[in-house]
DNA sequence: ACGTTTCAGATCATACATTATCTGTCAATT
DNA sequence: AATTGACAGATAATGTATGATCTGAAACGT
């Protein structure tokens, strides 16, 4: 948090770039939210260290740090694992979202110029133009879609929090699809925020964007109980 | 976060019990917590291991676990820093305390039992008798009082980022005088939220709370501006 | 069941190579 | 004289390598 994690490389418009991660924090975590590194999997130093071609310390150390950051769990004297993560998990991170979207929301609408809601009325027509097609094209519009919502906010300790869980939620998230029901309600939510954004009703647009949170975690906890059968 | 820091070792009732703290970790962050190093204090491994009288290695994996949570800054080629807390930083903490205390809280009123409120009456009396005569004693009667409240939640990712917070808050707050409106304040609100639990009234208690936390924000960044001159 | 053996791997301690950063000195310039 | 800049050495971060010790877990035999 703060300013410990990787902070969002990108700046205002495109994608990460394809940074390409030098140290084996990096290439730790990039393995981890792509799915290369599986939930549970046991992270043994020394396989890990001939994977990425350093030696056992830097590696250890990373694990440290992912470790602080939450993203693995280690035992004394058994070992790390990538986090496990559960319904309960989940559950628990939307809840907290559910908290902090509004609070950043809030903000944004004091702030919002006309140029601010243009690019969100552009972002969105083109996710209701590709229409859930492309589901990673999707994931990458509705990411840039919030971040014109929080970049700029001031509090970059609740932004950080924010971002590291959106890392995490969107691991999981690629593992299941979305339902016709909820692809219908992310596209009205983000029409209704916008109109909240015109009127200048803060109000209106945190409650939304509660809705729009805890609507995403429930679709997401329905989800996995589904798969988990 | 979650479940990599130290987690709360007590469990109701007594305070943490001189744990030894053995690991370097351990070591360190205690140190950083006690005040025995100083925000912005250089934190060099060589120093560390010699004090601590370990290797290198483990100081550097601690370095960099703190570094995950938060606690430790470390720039590259530059090495480790405890983190400079400034008014922008506990202005941001608070505000993200705001939000996840009442959030803590309305589960508690569902949940409290006669036994529950006569324990946190039992303790805001103590409170009231010492009357601020030992800011130590009485800050472990504080945090004892909040524990009552959110001990139990099921969301311990919250509970986790919530005790990380007052943490770290702790140290700052300890360096500061209270002020006689803030000690007044501070009785008042614990006496309006025992009175929200008894009347089983969520939203009273979630609002008591909220207003708690944000004066003892303002309270805090008031002293800090003050001290500065 | 149960103790025992065995093994993988974590943890820690050293030692050392490399590299970046900082500091002080000294001369050249203004 | 005061400022600048170049350079050497000191400091410490970072990475590598290797060995010792200890733990937990699984295989084994009783």
């Amino acid at each position: 948090m703060i300013e410990t994690m990787t902070p969002p490389v990108v700046e205002s418009g495109e994608e990460p770039a394809a940074f390409a991660p030098s140290t084996a924090y990096q290439l730790l975590r990039e393995d981890m939210l792509a799915g290369r590194l599986v939930a549970n999997e046991r992270l043994i130093v020394s396989a890990l260290a001939a994977r990425y071609g350093t030696s056992t310390n830097p590696i250890r150390e990373a694990l440290q740090q992912l470790r602080g950051e939450g993203f693995v769990v280690i035992e004394p004297n058994r070992g790390a694992r990538v986090r496990a993560i559960d319904e309960t998990f989940v559950r628990d991170t939307y809840e907290i979202e559910v908290l902090i979207e509004p609070y950043l929301t809030r903000w944004f609408v004091g702030l919002a110029t006309d140029a601010d809601i243009a690019r969100l009325e552009a972002i969105q027509d083109e996710i209701e133009a590709l229409n859930f097609t492309d589901l990673t094209r999707n994931s990458v519009l509705d990411t840039r879609f919030h971040r014109v919502l929080y970049d700029r906010h001031y509090n970059r300790h609740a932004f950080d929090l924010w971002w590291k869980h959106r890392e995490i939620l969107h691991v999981i998230s690629r593992g299941f699809p979305i339902s016709l029901k909820r692809r219908a309600e992310v596209l009205r939510d983000h029409r209704k925020l916008i109109a909240c954004l015109k009127a200048q009703d803060a109000d209106g647009a945190a409650a939304v964007v509660a809705e729009h949170v805890e609507g995403s975690g429930r679709h997401m906890i329905e989800q996995m109980g589904a798969a988990r059968r």
